[in-house]
DNA sequence: TCCCAGGCTCTCT
DNA sequence: AGAGAGCATGGG
């Protein structure tokens, strides 16, 4: 498919920054202008110019049956955003404007934040590609993210080649407990924090890749992870009022992650 | 080289 | 209940 499907320019809407703030790990430049990527099975190449957001091999089907969606277009991130008064956060803003929360697959925000514990950014990127090209499936561009059914048929020895360390345990046990539906989505999407962090021991998911699977994979935009960098703006910032961003935390913990992480010493 | 990374589990108080 | 070590790996 060669289609290309064209908008104009959403406000509050940047597309590097939405692919490349850490909430998502599978996107990458293509060339200098364009970024490629995968999701819902769906391989895309996409570019920002002054005007227009550009979907490239993408038909109007597409753009509304997954990516319309995908980029959270269908939010008011403008009215969200204003609403922000905390001094840190208007800063953050200021500088990183047009992040959005993607609305990314759960089994793949699930995944991809068990790997991410411990770990960064850079490195989660290389065990996820490397996990997508052994075992996702696709002839175009990128493979897709390989299914919970897929990896609950593996061994730990099988995931090596990625590297993914002491994580390949809690992968694997994770997709099997979605596959034999100890893990249901539909359940979670009530209930995750409970269902995961609580029911389903030894797996490698706490609060905080809960919280990331719920707002990445759920667009719980509520939830609110606490990692390294948030705490370190908890520390180092008093910020302890955060009444301002009732509702919407994950979009507040988003900006302030990325800004955080990109002034760093 | 050495510290640390979008944490979690296990053990010891 | 709470604190702290250990965990695999490699980016910077």
């Amino acid at each position: 498919m060669n289609n290309t499907y064209r908008i104009p320019l959403p406000k509050n809407f940047n597309l590097s920054l939405c692919l490349d703030c850490g909430q998502a790990f599978r996107w990458s430049l293509f060339n200098e202008s364009i970024w490629h990527g995968v999701a819902f099975g769906k391989y895309l190449k996409i570019e920002q110019t002054d005007t227009e957001i550009v979907f490239h091999n993408c038909d109007e089907n597409d753009f509304n049956a997954i990516w319309k969606a995908y980029f959270d277009f269908d939010l008011d991130y403008g009215k969200i955003l204003a609403s922000y008064d905390d001094e840190h956060l208007i800063t953050a803003i200021k500088e990183f404007d047009g992040i959005r929360i993607l609305r990314q697959e759960p089994w793949e925000a699930l995944c991809s934040f068990i790997i991410s514990q411990n770990n960064n950014i850079p490195r989660i990127k290389g065990i996820i590609e490397r996990l997508c090209d052994a075992f996702g499936t696709g002839e175009n561009g990128k493979k897709s993210f390989p299914s919970a059914e897929v990896i609950s048929q593996l061994s730990v020895e099988d995931l090596s080649p990625i590297r993914a360390g002491f994580r390949a345990k809690y992968i694997i046990d994770a997709a099997q407990k979605v596959v034999n539906g100890d893990v249901s989505f539909a359940e979670i999407e009530k209930n995750l924090l409970n269902l995961v962090a609580k029911n389903c021991k030894n797996q490698g998911v706490g609060a905080k890749v809960a919280e990331c699977t719920l707002l990445y994979g759920f667009h719980k935009i509520e939830a609110f992870p606490v990692d390294v960098w948030v705490k370190r703006i908890m520390a180092e910032m008093y910020l302890t009022d955060f009444e301002c961003t009732k509702g919407t935390e994950g979009i507040a913990q988003q900006y302030l992650f990325h800004w955080r992480r990109m002034n760093d010493r």
